[in-house]
RNA sequence: GCGGUCGUGGCGAAGUGGUUAACGCAUCGGUUUGUGGAUCCGACAUUCGGGGGUUCAAUUCCCCUCGACCGCCCCA
């Protein structure tokens, strides 16, 4: 069938939505208490934003990327992760200039070209947070633990931070050849992957699951870090610490993206088959600069949503579930029925949840209907109760019945919930 | 990009080279001419992801394709 989603997309229905509004509000309402705006950036930007803000050299950039042309024969890419786009937004309208700090957060769906598997598809979504303009450790550790918290207030169990020091552009560039140096007695020793990491991406190189062997004695790059890299450093997860952030050092976490100088960190759970990662982040002080903007720097951080939900689900964790329906309007005969219309529209423009049947269904088909739907009441209207004025009104729950005025049925409803 | 497993009604799931494709759940109707969550009875796939081939005959065998799931690389 051609008529089907594109590979890696799907669709979320009515009894799964619900929990991604869930997380949503859960998101915004954490954001308002750090204090972080809404930023809504295009889905799509120029290739070059992605290209050159990830890294020409990230797997993101050279493999994962929806790139095509419009008609106007420009090259145009769905974003792939959210930075880049932000900060773009942030240069663009010029934010630098605000005499606050610029503390935004987005909610959106990526795009990566790549096989799905378990907690990987090519839609995801993410809730992210970019905070530009200060260069103070406070500020990193905030994001850190604004994504601990996320994950905490939803009840995710067992989240583990991992967090380290990618140090300047210049320290990787001198670790770099120093682990090149390392490896080359033995490249020819190394998996194919490796062989490719060696002179793409040596730091890689440290996280191979088969050379492992290899690693031992390898130099680290927090033993190369410089003063300043280290002092950020201590002074970030000293902040951690009276925040009561749990974290633990690891000296060979290496991110995707290539922006990241400074701290660089993941959240870990298990769970989703064999990823482990729910969330990362970092500092990029030379991103702003990089597109166009003043030499300020930037914090941030991306969580999968998805990946969350699988955990959730993993862990057993309850998702509050939806209002239920507080009415199922039933009318026997004509008339009745006639009434029932108008009468749950009433409702409805009263702010009563209310709904009916539309099928001429008897009325034990209506009452399963209710049933199934969780209905908190049924109305249930004959010929004799309008001649009256009134309704049956019964608790599901209960079973318990009672007239009630017809004019008064939707006051009567909202006082009771 | 590479590798593995799989694809039967709304869902779950059996099945076989051959005249009517089990069963369970759900749904609808009846048992109960105005009352749900129980019982019993009945109804419900010209069709087995799509295309092609082999065959007298294919849902069952072969090829291609699409998709799902899982894994590698890498990540959310």
């Amino acid at each position: 069938m051609s008529l089907q989603k594109p590979k890696g997309t799907s669709d979320l229905l009515p009894g799964t939505v619900e929990k991604w509004q869930y997380l949503e509000a859960q998101a915004r309402d954490l954001c308002r208490r750090f204090h972080y705006k809404e930023v809504r950036t295009p889905i799509f930007e120029h290739t070059e934003v992605f290209a050159r803000g990830v890294g020409e050299t990230t797997d993101i950039v050279q493999k994962e990327m929806y790139t095509f042309n419009d008609k106007g024969d420009r090259s145009i890419t769905l974003r792939p992760e959210g930075t880049a786009g932000v900060v773009r937004a942030f240069v663009e309208n010029k934010l630098y200039g605000e005499p606050d700090l610029t503390k935004l957060y987005y909610i959106g769906p990526m795009f990566r070209y790549e096989q799905p598997q378990a907690g990987r598809q090519r839609q995801f979504h993410q809730f992210g947070i970019e905070a530009f303009g200060a260069v103070d450790p406070s500020l990193d550790a905030e994001v850190v633990a604004l994504g601990y918290t996320f994950y905490k207030e939803l009840g995710l169990k067992d989240v583990t931070v991992e967090i380290n020091s990618v140090g300047t552009p210049a320290i990787r560039e001198a670790f770099r050849s120093k682990l090149q140096a390392f490896f080359a007695p033995v490249k020819d020793q190394l998996c194919k992957d490796c062989q490719t990491r060696f002179d793409r991406n040596p730091m890689r190189l440290l996280d191979c699951k088969v050379d492992q062997k290899f690693c031992e004695g390898a130099p680290e790059l927090l033993e190369d870090l410089d003063e300043e890299c280290r002092t950020h450093f201590d002074a970030v997860l000293g902040y951690l610490e009276a925040m009561k952030i749990p974290y633990r050092i690891n000296p060979r976490l290496v991110r995707g993206l290539d922006y990241y100088t400074h701290t660089a960190f993941e959240y870990k759970a298990a769970g989703i088959g064999a990823i482990d990662t729910i969330g990362g982040g970092g500092r990029y002080n030379g991103l702003v600069s990089q597109f166009g903007g003043p030499d300020q720097s930037g914090v941030g951080l991306g969580l999968g949503l998805e990946r969350i939900l699988i955990v959730l689900e993993a862990q057993g964790v309850d998702i509050p579930a939806p209002k239920p329906l507080d009415v199922y309007l039933i009318g026997l005969g004509e008339a009745a029925e006639k009434e029932i219309t108008r009468l749950v529209h009433e409702l409805r423009v009263k702010g009563v949840m209310a709904e009916k049947d539309y099928q001429g269904r008897k009325m034990k088909a209506q009452m399963k209907s209710a049933d199934r739907t969780n209905a908190t009441y049924v109305a249930i209207l004959g010929d004799d109760e309008l001649a009256r004025g009134e309704i049956t009104v019964k608790a599901m729950a209960t079973g318990d019945q009672q007239a009630v005025a017809l004019t008064e049925l939707a006051d009567w409803i909202l006082k009771t919930k």
